[in-house]
DNA sequence: TCAAAAGTGTTGTACATACACCCATGT
DNA sequence: ACATGGGTGTATGTACAACACTTTTGA
């Protein structure tokens, strides 16, 4: 679903709310890089540029609904993770009309990704590296930069990382994906020993594959043992 | 401006947004007490219940600026802190129609506030303590606990908690605030080592009055300071 | 045997915590 | 004199940064 503000057009019968949209910052990791999904638009005043994914709200959904089915249409993939940045209501932020707009991120797999989903009505769909988007339509540089500083705030205090490395990953890809999004290096030595006192990793009997020097143990994001600590006061800093 | 939901009526000849509104939360700090100021509806469907200052945004304004309108209007102050706290938009969170409510919280010092504004159309307005707020109108209380979460958030990450006391204070004043804020007691000796270290205070030339005690020195907060050092890279922390 | 990353050890410093204690002032 | 908060000093532990070092594995 690539529908933006210039064309409210829908598939579905269900009634929207004009005025408001919702768009979406969807942030992936894929070599070593931090990188955002982007849509091309098809038609209306910004045929042929890019922009962040997004469309209109149903009268019977709330925006996380909205912005859940949105990821949905566009990726086939469900439980994503998504948090609300907030609402972006410059009046002369959409030209052609007012229209108030909630701004979303989400963090995703870049294994889950497959391409664009089947019967998607999107143009064109493609991942760009974040460091290289230099414009997009309307205030969506605006609202990416938003995101990208959200990110930042809160991987260093929630465990949402893992959100965008595969399953099982080591410690040293984790410490590259803190590197890429924070912008500085850390210390591996010392990155390890932090994030294993914290007890949020499962260690595997299992080790890297095909790599071409001593092979790393693999470990697993732990959610429930995170639960538990945080209900004892427990705060993830990074 | 006590217009909510229930009355989209407005005394400016300006079009407004239909299905948007602004809610605040307005936070207080009143002898050793966090409150927040609410109204009591006039009439509509919640006549004689309270809930929290609202109103309607105007299509040549941003969300950012209604607000500002409306605590203005509400308070006579201007320069209000305000920061948003996010869109809250279940469909059924307003029970007449389908209302979409972007949700601000405001710091204010109660040397500041001198009553309801002359002119208003507030049938009444009131503070009340936050631990003592049971029921409001709609998803009010909702929005008062988000807002209460993220002021626990941003408290410890800025120094904001100027904005709820006066030009000058005392350092017990200033832990006084923290400790009901964050709900846990803090050491003395150590909170004002702490933030004495941090160079954000100014020390003056002037001590607490009509104390039955020892007056202590009153410090003053240095916005200056904290730009450039938060240039530099530091980070507020407690 | 070399390169490359995995992984361990050590040390100094900074800061948080806990608490003992003295100071100033009004009643 | 004593209560009340103002303000200083000090010992202990923990965590982090910096960096040296050993281990494992494929090419």
């Amino acid at each position: 679903m690539t529908t933006t503000e210039a064309s409210k057009t829908t598939s579905h019968s269900a009634p929207i709310l004009d005025s408001i949209t919702i768009d979406c910052v969807i942030f992936g990791f894929n070599q070593g890089s931090l990188e955002v999904l982007l849509v091309k638009h098809a038609d209306g005043i910004s045929k042929d540029k890019w922009g962040l994914p997004g469309g209109w709200i149903y009268t019977d959904e709330s925006t996380d609904d909205a912005a859940n089915r949105l990821l949905l249409a566009l990726t086939g993939i469900k439980d994503i993770y998504l948090e609300q940045l907030r609402a972006f209501s410059a009046p002369d932020r959409f030209p052609v009309s007012r229209v108030i707009t909630i701004g979303y991120y989400a963090l995703l797999k870049r294994e889950d990704w497959v391409g664009l989903k089947p019967g998607a009505t999107a143009s064109e769909v493609a991942w760009f590296k974040v460091s290289e988007v230099e414009t997009l339509i309307y205030d969506h540089l605006h609202i990416l930069e938003i995101g990208l500083k959200r990110l930042r705030r809160r991987i260093k205090q929630e465990p949402i990382g893992f959100n965008m490395l595969p399953e099982k990953f080591t410690l040293l890809q984790l410490m590259h994906l803190y590197e890429e999004i924070l912008g500085y290096e850390m210390d591996k030595p010392n990155f390890r020993r932090k994030i294993l006192r914290m007890n949020l990793l499962t260690a595997l009997d299992e080790k890297q594959k095909d790599v071409s020097h001593r092979a790393a143990k693999l470990y697993r994001f732990n959610p429930e043992v995170y639960q538990k600590l945080q209900q004892k006061g427990f705060n993830f800093e990074f």
